[in-house]
DNA sequence: TTGTAATTTAATCAATCGTTTGATTTAATA
DNA sequence: TATTAAATCAAACGATTGATTAAATTACAA
């Protein structure tokens, strides 16, 4: 599972052919296409190397293994969003509508890079370790302490309805952040939602408002 | 992907040692086991049937193949779920909150069969067909009009919040029903919580609370 | 141009995959 | 007891897996 073994591009000094790292990086695509659609154990490294138009033996070069691709797929997918998340919800100064501010961040990058959701349902759900870790730490930092923290600041300042508990608060917002972008093409079908061009507004201000004081008025 | 064989148990007229079908049961459960743990690829039909204590050629003569397996599993695992949350959702005459008891009997049937969300969650964010349409038939029927239509008319008995879209609300209710459990094991390291005995009805009550009028109060 | 390291190709390795075969055992029927 | 069918087993099938290598090719510094 981990990976124990040398480094392998040697020190490369020399940039070559292509200018390159596009080969790497075709990898990388094909990488996180062709695991987010199915699965990790389902995609061979024949599949992605092909998918790519390079060969097998370019991600032996690169990844070292099937595992270093993935983690490395995982990283190239996730940092800008992780450090994005983490540095709005850590600001000393919170802005207007914070909560809003992340559901937005986070709904509309999910939205606008639809491999994203498979990828985090997999590794929530995936019972043995492989990245599990890994990715358990990259959203441990912005999204426990952080996230709760910052609801429990709503709450004191009167922005969030106060009768919900902030650490169920925080893991229901992650649900409806993160359920209705994986579930969408199956959504689709049973609640029969025609998905159009407001529905992200729609469905950002739905999520928003279940965490508001109810109106009792129609939207 | 659709079976296009013969039936396998060729008319079972007579039934033989150990009264039986035992095996099969027992190649049932550990496919749940197994496939619910590490999804379908990951798992080889030697593990289900070294996990069995049976042959790998049993898989083929009850179930004709490892598609087979999977899919007298999943029915095996969620009818009786299925037909449960139908019949409630269908009544013509709802008794005393059914918003709550809808979600108690999802999120109590969810934490008795820890196996069902990793199962829900890999058919719903899996690209391929294999047995999505089959999984969406199954929960189409009582989840998609039957939810919506509870949900409008528990708005209109004023026993729910009416300022959100009720097909919305129906897909928020479903993801907080599925995402958290699911998400457990690692929700309990990132949130840093302590799932406790009333844990459970905590969440039931959280949630409920989510789609009713804000009180202002600490719960 | 030549030397050298970076890159790519083609080929191959052992291991494991899902599946099938053919023979055997078990138990009910005639 | 003889017959028959269901159930089970060990073994092996061809195909594919992840991984690795040796050799060929490329690009650039000297």
């Amino acid at each position: 599972m981990t990976t124990q073994g040398t480094p392998l591009p040697r020190k490369a000094g020399r940039r070559s052919r292509a200018d390159n790292a596009e080969v790497r990086s075709q990898l990388l695509a094909a990488a996180r296409s062709l695991f987010a659609k199915h699965g990790y154990a389902a995609v061979s490294t024949r599949a992605v190397a092909d998918a790519a138009g390079a060969n097998p033996a370019m991600i032996h070069y690169y990844f070292r293994n099937k595992e270093g691709l993935y983690e490395a797929m995982l990283a190239d997918t996730f940092k800008p969003l992780v450090e994005r998340l983490g540095s709005l919800m850590a600001a000393p100064d919170l802005g207007p509508a914070p909560i809003r501010r992340v559901l937005e961040l986070y709904m509309r990058t999910l939205g606008a890079n639809p491999w994203m959701p498979p990828l985090i349902l997999r590794e929530v759900v995936a019972g043995d370790g492989r990245l599990r870790d890994w990715f358990i730490r990259q959203f441990a930092s912005p999204g426990s302490g952080l996230l709760t923290r910052l609801i429990e600041r709503e709450q004191a300042a009167g922005h969030l309805r106060a009768d919900l508990n902030p650490t169920l608060a925080a893991l229901s917002l992650v649900s409806l952040a993160v359920f209705p972008f994986a579930a969408m093409p199956v959504a689709s079908e049973v609640f029969g939602m025609r998905v159009k061009d407001d529905y992200l507004d729609r469905l950002i201000s739905h999520t928003e408002r279940l965490f508001m004081q109810g109106t009792g008025q129609k939207p």
